[in-house]
DNA sequence: ACTATCTTTCAATTTATTTTGAAAGTTCAG
DNA sequence: CTGAACTTTCAAAATAAATTGAAAGATAGT
């Protein structure tokens, strides 16, 4: 496989697998075009490349910086900014998990809580109750782990954790 | 709050939530429905209850029934079938990361072992390898976090995992 | 075999999301 | 201040995904 099929592929498997994951595909593919690219990319580049409209990559661009997976890069003497990916794929998903807990687990506990009922007296309350308690542990869980991941900066850390479920 | 307000709350955050997870906010709440529903539902009652057509009931249930986490119930007597979903939230949580293992992280792991290119001979393709290593290390250790979870099928395990990292 | 009851399928429709591209906005050098 | 170079916005258009409902397919009782 010559290295241009194999960037092409790592673009589309890594856009298509986003959309499984509720992420849009043009973000995805910016984001893998970024990170293989050696050199800082202009909003140009990313157009040319990628074959979209100007607005699409200023917007998903500007998503991604939000999501702190990639940067501006200001090249003295140029007048237009440039971007560059976080290439350390650990930070990388530390980064997402982060952001995942803050933007999705944070937000369900928070109605967990509010949907306790004041009194589960009849069997339908009773089971709400029971699922909703279910539910809060795993949530609890769930937020655990990610401020581990995202706590994990040592090596040994990851490490061990893989160590201990290999 | 009463039981009512609850748990139109809880289906309609639960569907919102599957959403941004790439997951059809009618499974998910159809799911929501079915959790805490302390009896069987028929696939009138889901249409009912939540105001969608026969088909769309149908196909939804059937698509909760390959992920594991619903099962047909017959009632003996009855013709028509009913769904129970499973209670364990546990369970769910596992029946989940299996699916998503076996769906998401294969799949892209196999893709990562094709990319290896024969030599990294440019700047570009160095950089496109590290990366790839880099995604593939990342995909195992999620790999190996699944199964984790999978295969806690004991508390204690869980427990020590939660205190570790809490 | 016929009918009543229930389930599944699928083409057409509706709804939601993504993308475009032209216009407006910004910034900086001269 | 003005114009060139670049970025951002946003309404309209295109695309993708979910939903409907009627028709076809099962299945069991008689």
């Amino acid at each position: 496989m010559t290295y241009e099929e194999a960037k092409a592929k790592f673009i589309q498997t890594w856009g298509t697998l986003a959309t499984q994951w509720g992420i849009n595909r043009t973000m995805a593919q910016i984001h893998a075009l970024l990170l293989i690219a050696p050199e800082p990319l202009s909003a140009e580049d990313v157009m040319e490349q990628l074959l979209i409209s100007r607005g699409n990559a200023n917007m998903n661009l500007r998503d991604l910086i939000d999501w702190g997976l990639i940067f501006r890069h200001l090249k003295p003497g140029e007048r237009r900014e440039f971007f560059v990916a976080e290439k350390d794929i650990w930070k990388v998903a530390r980064q997402v998990a982060k952001e995942r807990r803050r933007r999705e687990i944070k937000p369900v506990l928070e109605v967990l809580a509010e949907l306790q009922l004041a009194d589960a007296d009849t069997p339908e309350a009773e089971e709400f109750q029971k699922v909703i308690n279910g539910i809060r542990s795993v949530a609890g869980f769930a937020d655990n782990t990610l401020n581990a991941v995202i706590r994990a900066e040592e090596n040994w850390l990851m490490g061990q954790f893989i160590k201990v479920f290999k």
